[in-house]
DNA sequence: GCAAAAGTGTTGGAAATACACCCATGT
DNA sequence: ACATGGGTGTATTTCCAACACTTTTGC
């Protein structure tokens, strides 16, 4: 109580000087943020990983992630790594959680934010294959370095509640898919199976995606339709809902 | 690029030794916690805040929040601050989000990052008159100091939506509750009308209620019934259910 | 006896689910 | 011709919303 107490006053008694004192001698903490990158790619939900360097983690998968720069804000240091990484800027980005335990990282305190995020695949194929960078099946990973299956874990699991309540998907996907590239998409993320009628009949009703009289090309049997999602009409609307779905 | 590339090899080239002295060089920035407390009184949902004494701030409203320390957890550190402003321990607590815009704080650069939690206000009457500390009904909390707003409105948000999904609500209420009182919390976290008869049909639906055979005492009217909500129950019935609700 | 809230069932509409057949294309 | 997935409609069930009267207690 003694110690605790005295910096509990942070808001009431101190001054901004010692405020300010305190800052400098307490920082003993590192700052990091770890993206977990989402990719969809032969009807599989993948991600993005490297191979870390530590001994300590030798051989194992790690997320990609950076300490934060002193005048970066927290989003930007995100986006940097993105950048870094996959070559893409404008990808969809979204906190999760922030990882904080004292001893999760062996050079010392590092606290880490955890981000995950949406890339369409076809779009940086070329930048990826120098490093260790690997995309790997969601369901094949396990065992990462550091605290990283948990970080993952929590990710994903966030990323399947989302995708039920706003319209994600759509940032892992070209801009014109069919119908079925949706379901497929759908079904990878939650690792379920759909009715095929049932969920056409959901997102036409939805009423977000517009059919542009085209189709698919070069596959082996009767080609769909494609559509694009209609960002602008989903962002009119969604205002007038009160509770769920989308 | 060029300093941006270099720090993103963090997980790659980058020994252990290279890391530590990274971070002791690095790490300028604060780590911090703020909790938004929720109690519920007289029928309003309550948030529990203390006078900012920053003269920038001067006479606005702020949330309880204090420095990490360096060998402290995170979750730890919220804790300590819920023991040492409320007496109470055995609360529930969730972080929801961590904001760390480079100047959202004027002591320097201080990343914070949010909990909001609920605790049963009969429980500790007494330890909140000192200091300068206050509940405040959360229909009338704006121009908070800091960006402890946006904070505020993030884990308002925040509750709204996980009350809905998970039984959190019952932390805000005594052990024994009528299930008039169960509405009027609920109708006070989402600052809706319910219509009583299906809000009783829903929850003995839900079969999560105990009734103890007690009745309301003291009342001007007809006394309810007691009920206390059974965790057990609860935790063993949630793993079987799928997607929705409870 | 009256004010105030407790307690209780039914009905209609909306949404979700389950389910089967024909069509267009490439090979 | 056949294999593959595209495209479509209906019946059933489940869930949610709306709604009114009688009962119990304190005053």
């Amino acid at each position: 109580m003694p110690k605790s107490n005295q910096a509990s006053q942070s808001n009431t008694v101190k001054t901004l000087q010692v405020i300010q004192t305190e800052v400098q001698n307490i920082n003993k903490i590192a700052l990091s943020v770890d993206c977990v990158i989402f990719g969809f790619d032969e009807n599989k939900l993948k991600v993005l990983l490297i191979r870390s360097d530590l001994k300590k983690y030798h051989g194992k998968w790690s997320l990609l992630g950076d300490l934060v720069f002193p005048n970066e804000d927290l989003d930007a240091a995100a986006y940097r790594i993105l950048k870094q990484r996959t070559g893409l800027s404008d990808v969809y980005l979204e906190q999760v959680h922030t990882f904080g335990k004292v001893s999760r990282h062996p050079a010392g305190r590092v606290v880490s934010v955890a981000y995950y995020s949406l890339i369409n695949v076809q779009h940086h194929k070329l930048n990826i294959l120098e490093n260790e960078l690997h995309w790997h099946d969601v369901k094949s990973v396990n065992d990462m370095a550091f605290d990283h299956q948990q970080i993952f874990d929590t990710c994903l699991q966030q990323l399947q509640k989302r995708v039920q309540e706003h319209p994600l998907g759509f940032n892992l996907l070209p801009k014109k898919f069919s119908l079925r590239e949706l379901q497929n998409l759908y079904e990878a993320i939650l690792d379920i199976k759909m009715d095929r009628r049932n969920f056409r009949k959901k997102f036409f009703a939805m009423d977000f995606l517009t059919d542009i009289n085209e189709m698919e090309q070069d596959v082996a049997h009767r080609p769909g339709r494609l559509y694009k999602f209609d960002f602008d009409k989903y962002e009119k609307k969604k205002k007038k809902m009160i509770g769920i779905d989308f």
